[in-house]
DNA sequence: GCTGATGTTGCACGGAGTGCAAGTTTGCAC
DNA sequence: GTGCAAACTTGCACTCCGTGCAACATCAGC
């Protein structure tokens, strides 16, 4: 996965962007949200107030970063997956290849900080929702024939998305924080027991 | 449904509630979004900057009004039907109620003016999470047996949400702003169609 | 009318976010 | 390595946001 192709440039400004989203999680986490200015965040970073608005626009964004991050490669996983798999046969492989430690764990935290913060939920509701148009983006790739409408595509890709959030918001309420395997395995049996619900349509 | 138990004083407030509404919709159809202060704003619905704030914490919450609002009647019809009902059934019967024309003009006016603007996005994605957020309390509230568990409904409430929202958007985007009886209609069967999806587990 | 409660307004202040014009670092060709 | 152009960082200045506070205006109830 392009691992040592990074430019010293690129290498610079990753390394700047952890920094400064370290930077944010700490302090969101020592002072809690609110409790600290842009300036803060910049000085912790290392870096000057400027260059923290060349790289997010608000504290929020910064927040909510690695939840961005972890949809973005969900979306790369599911543009792997054999263009004849059923879509939510896809959609469950590549979820739980995700419910992964590495993965996961910065996303996590990002979530139960935000909890309960409007400025930084509606950022990661945002994640979500363009991770359910780069779904919508990627059954058209699949479906070249044309055979599928509008509708049952966003609703399709919706409602995915929505079994997906529900079943990370089970697991995060119920072991906030743990990321122990056995606590890993728990949440692939959410995601999995979310996936089955829509496929069955919801009977009860 | 309480209409002259009004007292002057809750008039006058959703008067210069609306007032900052209308207003903030004009500026944005006229300059488009970012073209205007909060002071515009103020001016345009005859109030002063400090009123505006008292109302509303920012120019996007108040474009995203009408959102809420049509999302919080949508709430109170579906506490008022029979208990009993399946819930997708219940749910389709009060998403139709609500695709009438008085109710859905002002949002679908706020949706057309927030159209790929981020900031504005990001509240209409808060108006629907708070709506599946009350769904969920609803259904909880007929569950008294409390046979259902939270991914369940969690899930369903998000599938319904993501399925009624595909459908607006589809409308929105077929036809901009057009709000005639056979265009309702229209908007119906899409609904119908998303929710007949989401009840086959869509099932291709 | 009097009175408390509720709303509005102006003022002031810290902080957010951005354009601009430096200065600094990196990539690349010679 | 020297030089140059592109990319990145930084400081500065500026506008606008958002809020606490205190004074003023309006409304409900007696």
């Amino acid at each position: 996965m392009t691992p040592e192709t990074l430019s010293r440039r690129e290498q610079n400004k990753a390394a700047t962007r952890d920094a400064i989203v370290s930077a944010v999680l700490s302090l969101a986490r020592e002072r809690g949200l609110g409790g600290f200015t842009v300036e803060d965040i910049a000085d912790s970073a290392g870096v000057s107030r400027r260059t923290f608005f060349n790289y997010f626009t608000s504290p929020e964004e910064a927040i909510a970063a690695p939840t961005f991050g972890f949809l973005d490669r969900a979306l790369e996983q599911l543009r792997d997956r054999p263009p004849g798999e059923p879509l939510l046969e896809s959609a469950l492989t590549v979820i739980l290849g995700l419910a992964d430690n590495e993965l996961i764990a910065p996303m996590a935290e990002s979530f139960l900080v935000a909890h309960g913060h409007d400025p930084v939920t509606r950022y990661q509701l945002q994640a979500f929702e363009e991770c359910g148009e780069k779904i919508v983006a990627a059954i058209r790739e699949r479906d070249e024939a044309g055979t599928l409408d509008d509708l049952y595509v966003q609703a399709l890709a919706g409602s995915v998305i929505s079994c997906g959030k529900a079943a990370l918001e089970v697991w995060l309420a119920e072991a906030r924080g743990d990321l122990s395997p056995s606590s890993l395995t728990r949440l692939r049996e959410l995601l999995t027991a979310a996936i089955t619900h829509l496929k069955a349509g919801f009977a009860q």
